[in-house]
DNA sequence: CCTATATATGAACGTACACTCACATATTTG
DNA sequence: CAAATATGTGAGTGTACGTTCATATATAGG
């Protein structure tokens, strides 16, 4: 490991502002940091915001959604499948048709806090 | 518009179910979706994690920072930009040294949600 | 059974981006 | 001013990923 014994801070200690709980704060683990961020990466792609946008409304079939964002339809079965596997979506089979809907109504909250955010 | 009269449905109308307020939901316009994902997308890289999660508890020097996470100096002045351009830090100069904290709570709120939502 | 419809998936292609490296800028110190 | 320290930045490289295209699976209808 390149840190030496007292994680080797600049050499004008940085640290003296602040409280004697310096060298205490240590950075989220790589591990966690890793799983919020890949949380975070599936938020981060227009076409699943849009989707989760439609979704937070009611439920839908794959073929209403790719006809709302006016994209194919393979595009939108790759994105679900992607909101599927961070469990935001859930679906029921309905003879030929999937319709998905929000896993729960916590993203919504997530989403909607982000957008207050956004309109300042 | 692109958009057809009737936002063309499939041929079996998936509608069937839903209230009679069927047609009348959108998705999110591509330029806010865009803006949004932006916001998530700075949040999605474990880096940059890390970092939010040290200023969550206190100011922190550039060289602090490196050597907390055991990264390049380089490498996290990259991402302070990022954080930067996304309005998530503010910082203040002190002779050389650069001293960064989080630029309101409300980044710790989305943190910590998160966090919560991560630990089921 | 055969065709059409609805959805899923693998490969390919182009783009975005995180880190490294080299170097630039700024400030302190001698 | 010159050397050392602290930080910022542009270019290059490897990887991740969103879309398209072709194709596979599944179900409904005739």
């Amino acid at each position: 490991m390149p840190s030496s014994d007292t994680d080797k801070i600049c050499q004008v200690v940085c640290s003296e502002h602040h409280t004697d709980s310096s060298g205490n704060v240590d950075p989220l683990v790589m591990v966690e940091a890793q799983k919020m961020g890949d949380f975070f990466n599936v938020l981060s792609d227009p076409t699943r915001l849009r989707l989760i946008s439609l979704l937070a409304e009611e439920e839908f079939c794959v073929c209403d959604l790719a006809a709302k964002l006016e994209m194919t339809h393979s595009a939108i079965s790759h994105q679900l499948r992607a909101l599927r596997a961070a469990r935001l979506v859930s679906y029921r089979k309905v003879g030929r048709q999937v319709f998905y809907r929000l896993h729960d109504q916590h993203v919504v909250d997530l989403y909607r806090t982000v957008q207050e955010h956004l309109e300042e």
